[in-house]
DNA sequence: TATGAATGAGAGTTCATTCAT
DNA sequence: CATGAATGAACTCTCATTCAT
């Protein structure tokens, strides 16, 4: 049982490095230290092996997910939670947002990312829609906020390696990870605020008008 | 010099479809109806070839973006019109962020993009810094509200073919744009009004005030 | 005892339908239910077990061809049986002909078929030899008429699957087996009337005059 | 192009001596004296460098068969004369009835030899059809004496292994080759003696008379 | 007897690249 | 400029076989 973990485990590292093409299962062979052939013994083929690494990665997702969301509180509460959660869990598996970006974006392992990624949309988009009914229609529609925040969540890990050269400290450390964590705090409060005053060109109005 | 443009448009194409490692030398000749060792000959390698595609697209880039910083008026109105010539650059090249999107997570192609993406990055900060000075440090540093907005524009168009099952309809269609495009105003509004305000919590703290 | 048994069984099927080098290991377990390695607890490797399969078939095959030359009667009806019994054997065991087609042809395991075929063909051509003494030389010559006889049966089953789309009709049905026995006994009986003649340039002008 | 007739030639004697399966493309590059990619370059695949070998057979077969059956004289001539053609053909290409005795068994290759086989199949048996009105129906039908001389002509060949350890010299030597021809010849004209006098057992009962 | 796991060897195939013309 | 031919390297995958249990 050991040997079908190691795989997994450098699979992983692989896949996430240098993406499921340049990866070669001659080297997650050597990585986990197995023979080559054991890798198909296991897994029926390179693309099985993909599939048993994202299905893997979306099954613990979907658990830290779903345990943020089940928590009691406010919507407000259980969304700051539930980025938390999923920051926390990037964090935690750097690896996942690499696989995820390459592979999502096109080709033939995009099919395999949707029917994960759809269910997870949905679920955000139909939360922000119940909590926030006035979002329905315009610059406000859920799917709009749900893509939004997503890509803020996400896009700081995957474009960490610009990141790491701009500002010059490593932006997945602790401390900098925190001050994300404070970031997306800030963006969800105002967002938030935003879509519970409804029009969001009134709510700006009355923030204007209360400046003065 | 009819032929590099043509190996250029069928590199471009299949790049963004396939990713660099899955598209093949081979394939590139036989769509861009040249014999497979033209490629070698008008770019050195296969590398070569995929820098020229990309630095193509961002001396494009830079070019729309310049103009569009250039432009007279507030910054609020400048940095609407980046978002805006950055939306159109990216609807109007959509192989351009499937194929950041890839290369650009990890592996051997990732520097390449670094080269581009930082100095735009970098801008786009400073920008931001010099015109709201207060973002300085805690949750509206400045980078994070550019890695963020920078997200908020990408995400729509890498995870397009996800949203397609998700709501049905093209979400790159001329109609779904607009809407797309409306979203990002209202986004960037909600961010400038704080920002402007100074510190968050007592620009959320006063639109809060302004309901009652 | 079950699962050696099992083991042929499937062995012989897989060997008959694809032959030595496409059929696997893996295959043949699976058809025989029976755990990849147990074949090599049984069969010492995979020549192994196609020697048993064939030697199990030319055991029986010994069996049947003795039976019918041991009973009594003239050469004539004697060999007339032989014919019967190879012709049963072949419909029965429909694996074997293929099997001794492919193999025989060349490669590692022709001796092993050539073993078993010499005495076979040995026996059949000192039969003729003893029973048709004028024989001896020239066209005639026992083995040539016994390669011929053995072709003229064998041939039948090999291109069975040619023959179907040729006649429109199952080869291998009962009725057309019959048919093609009563051919058998015909050609059989028209070489032995010949030998018998002594001179076949001989008897044939001798059929001509009968005519007349 | 010398290079493409090296891999054919390599080919077809590796095919003939190991069949398709045990051959390797990498043994068929060595023996050709290429690089083992050229072989992918000039054909598709393994199959089709297959298909090319046994292609190129048949079409010289035909050539051969049909220049036979063009000639002038009586079918009785002409048959004759196609019979030696064969024969000839057969012990100039002795890789070739090999070849199609292992793969025409049963397997994936098997339709390609039947797609050339059953065209010679029908015009033999249309021709004996032609000639010989009175073989319609029973032990005479065509098809039967067209499969019967058909294995009497190939087994020779592809049986001539077994045939060397029995009667102790080359099966295919020059003399013995002659010897097989006078043995064919005798057959085809006991055969023919036989249609010709319409129902066999009276024709047989005619020579067993003119014995008296 | 029986089996899940493991392995070395090698299969066919594809790749980017080079070279002679 | 352009091309058909050629190549070394590396790919995924499958094979018969072995071994510890």
């Amino acid at each position: 049982m050991k040997a079908r973990e190691q795989i997994l485990v450098a699979a992983d590292r692989l896949f996430g490095e240098q993406g499921f093409d340049a990866a070669t299962t001659r080297e997650i062979a050597e990585v986990s230290g197995v023979n080559k052939a054991l890798i198909h013994y296991h897994f029926k083929s390179k693309d099985a092996l993909f599939e048993a690494v994202l299905d893997g990665y979306y099954q613990r997702l979907n658990l830290v997910l779903s345990k943020a969301l089940a928590s009691p509180g406010a919507p407000r509460q259980r969304l700051t939670k539930l980025v938390d959660a999923y920051v926390d869990f990037l964090s935690q598996n750097r690896n996942f947002s690499k696989i995820v970006q390459r592979e999502s974006s096109n080709g033939p392992r995009v099919d395999r990312i949707s029917g994960h990624l759809e269910p997870m949309f949905k679920m955000g988009a139909d939360l922000i829609q119940a909590a926030y009914p006035k979002t329905k229609g315009g610059a406000t529609e859920a799917h709009h906020l749900m893509v939004s925040f997503y890509g803020i969540i996400v896009t700081y890990f995957t474009y960490s390696g610009v990141l790491e050269n701009l500002v010059g400290k490593d932006p997945l450390s602790k401390k900098e990870l925190a001050s994300r964590k404070k970031h997306l705090h800030w963006m969800l409060g105002l967002i938030l605020d935003a879509v519970e005053n409804g029009d969001p060109a009134l709510a700006r109005a009355r923030v204007k008008k209360s400046k003065t």
